[in-house]
DNA sequence: TCCTATTGTTGTCTTTAAAGCAATAGTGAT
DNA sequence: ATCACTATTGCTTTAAAGACAACAATAGGA
C-alpha cells in the first residue's frame, strides 16, 4: 500500500467533506479513494471518517490522525523544496510577513530593492500585527516585536522596539511638560493596540513598576492615525522610535524625557526581530532574504 | 512511486553502507532498492549517494536529506502508534529516563508498583544525567533537573529540587560550624558534577552572588560515593535533600543552616521535572506511567 | 410519505508499478 | 593483474492501484 497517497487522498476527503470532489481534485473515480482511505483505516485499525451518502465527517481518532497527517505532509514538502533547490540561484514564492508599522516604513523600501537583485523570486507579502504560525508553512520569514516563539525558530534581532512617550508642541504649550512620569496621569493618552490590548504607559521606579497612563483620547492599532491625532495636539503618544522618525525630524512632535524611563511592558528587551525556521534556511531564496534583511537593517 | 518505501529503503542503505545488506533487511533484492533511490534521487534532482562497487557515502545534500527522512519517518510511526493504541488498554514498550540519584531513590521503587498495576507495559528504563533527546524517538518519559527544554514538550513540576549543606558530626567537631556563608571558603569540599561541571558553592547576599567554594577533597557525578566520604567526615557536601534524606534520619549527616541560602545555580528555580512530548500523552502507555508518576510523586 | 438525485461502495477488468531473477560491469583489496 | 564483492540493468512475474459500471443508501423536496 502507497500510504502516503492514502494519507493524501484522506486528508483531501477530510478537507472537502466528500469522497467525490476530492476524487476530481486528483482526477482518479471516487472508488479509488474509497479503497485507499479504507486501506489505512485497516492498517491503523481504526475508523477515522463517519460516512453517510450525504455527509462525511471526521471521527475523534480521525481528527488525532487528520492533524498528525498534515504536519508530516507539510515537511515532507519541505525537505522535498529544500532538496530541490539546493545550491540553485534564489526563485520561487518568498512568504513573508511583518508587523503593519515596520512593513510601510522599513520593509517595503527595501524589498524593491530585493525584487531587483533577485527578479526571479516572487514575493508574497502581508501585514499584520498578529503572529501568524511560522512552521505551519504560512510564512518563510515573519518580523515581529517581541521575542523568539520557540526552540525550532531561529530570531535575529533587528533593531531596538521601545517605545519613547511624544507630543505636539501645541498640546505641550497648552498643558505644560510634565515633570515628572507620575505627572503624566494627568494627561489625555493616545493608545496603541498591539493584538494583545492596548498597551498601558508604564514606569519603572526604583525597582517598582508604576501605571502611568492618563485618560484615554482614542486607541487603535493604526499607527499613522494616531500619530496625526498627536500632531493635532490631542494628546500623548507612545511609541517606536522608528515609527516616529519623520514626525521627530520635522519637528511636528518632540520626545518628552522623564529621569525614569518610559514602557509599555515589564519585559525589558523589547526588539524587532527577524523570524524563520532554521531548517529552511538552507533554501536559497530564504537565505538570500534573511541575508539582505540582516544586513540591510542590522546595521542602519 | 511509493515515495514512503523509497525513502525507508534509501534510510537503511545510509544506515548500512550497501545495497545488498539493506535489501536483505527487506527480504528483497537489491536491484529494488537500486531502482527506487534511483527513483528517488529523480524525483528529487538531485544525488543522494555516491556509490562505488565497494562502499556507498551519503552527499552533503544527502545528509540534509537523510536528517529530514529520520524525522519524517518518526513522526509517522508515532502517529500510526498513537491511533492504533487509541482506546486500548495500556501495553507495550515504555522508555523511562531519569537521572541516576533520583532513580534510585525513588523511580525504582515506584516502577515495581506500576508494572503490577499495568502488566501488558514492558519498561525500559535507563539512567543518565545526560538530558537525552526526548521526542528524537529515544524516549517516552524523562525526569530530569532543572527546566523545560522546548515548547514541544511538556514539563511538570515533580518536586523541589534545591541544594542543601551537609556534613558529618564528626567533621563539625573537628572543624567546627561555619557560623557564615563566607566562611565555607575554609572549609573541605566534597562536589558533586553535574553534566554541565562541578556544582559550585553559591551564595546570595543582598542581591550579590558570591562563590563560596571551598578547597576540593573530591569531585564525581556518584552521589553515594560522595555521601559516603561525607559521612566519613571529610569534607562539606551539597546535594538535594532527597538524595540525603536517609542519612539527615539516620543522624550521619547534619544540615548546615546558613542566614543566605546556598545554591549550586543562580537559576532560583531548581525542580525534578517529568518530560515528555505533548502529543506522546495520547498513547495509553505513556499517559498511564504520566498519571501515575505525577499523582505518586507530586502528592509526596 | 414517497420519490429522486446524489454519493459512497463493491465487482470486474485493465493498467501500472514494484518484486524476482539472472547477467553484467565496475571497483577496491590481495 | 586478478579476484571477490557489489551495484546496476534487462527481462519476466506478480501485486496493487486505476477505470468503469452497477448497486445501495440517504437526505431533501414534492
Amino acid at each position: 500500500m502507497d500510504q502516503l497517497r492514502a494519507m493524501r487522498y484522506f486528508s483531501k476527503v477530510v478537507e472537502t467533506g466528500s469522497f467525490t470532489k476530492a476524487a476530481s481534485a486528483f482526477n482518479v473515480p471516487p472508488s479509488s479513494l474509497s479503497r485507499r482511505v479504507a486501506d489505512l483505516e485497516k492498517s491503523l485499525g481504526a475508523t477515522l471518517l463517519k460516512r453517510s451518502t450525504r455527509i462525511v465527517k471526521l471521527t475523534e481518532v480521525g481528527q488525532i490522525y487528520y492533524n498528525d497527517v498534515q504536519q508530516i505532509l507539510n515537511q515532507l514538502a519541505q525537505s522535498h523544496e529544500t532538496v530541490r533547490s539546493y545550491q540553485t540561484t534564489p526563485m520561487g514564492r518568498l512568504r513573508i510577513s511583518s508587523m503593519v508599522g515596520f512593513g510601510d516604513k522599513i520593509l517595503l523600501p527595501l524589498l524593491d530593492e530585493f525584487s531587483t537583485l533577485y527578479p526571479q523570486i516572487v514575493l508574497d507579502v502581508s501585514f499584520s500585527d498578529e503572529l501568524s504560525t511560522l512552521g505551519r508553512d504560512d510564512v518563510d520569514i515573519a518580523i515581529r516585536g517581541g521575542y523568539a516563539p520557540n526552540e525550532r525558530v531561529l530570531a535575529i534581532r533587528l533593531m531596538d522596539n521601545g517605545f519613547i512617550p511624544v507630543a505636539s508642541p501645541s498640546y505641550i504649550e497648552k498643558h505644560g511638560i510634565p515633570n515628572n512620569a507620575m505627572e503624566l496621569t494627568q494627561h489625555n493618552g493616545l493608545y496603541f493596540k498591539a493584538p494583545t490590548g492596548p498597551t498601558p504607559w508604564l514606569c519603572n521606579m526604583n525597582g517598582q513598576w508604576h501605571d502611568v497612563s492618563g485618560p484615554a483620547v482614542a486607541i487603535s492599532n493604526n499607527g499613522p492615525w494616531l500619530a496625526k491625532k498627536a500632531c493635532n495636539g490631542e494628546g500623548i503618544l507612545m511609541s517606536t522610535r522608528w515609527a516616529l522618525a519623520s514626525y521627530l525630524e520635522s519637528g511636528k512632535l518632540v520626545e518628552l524625557k522623564f529621569e525614569h524611563e518610559l514602557a509599555i511592558t515589564q519585559h525589558s528587551d523589547m526588539a524587532v526581530y527577524l523570524l524563520y525556521q532554521k531548517q529552511r534556511y538552507l533554501v536559497p531564496k530564504v537565505k538570500a532574504a534573511v541575508d539582505f534583511l540582516v544586513e540591510r537593517i542590522k546595521v542602519k
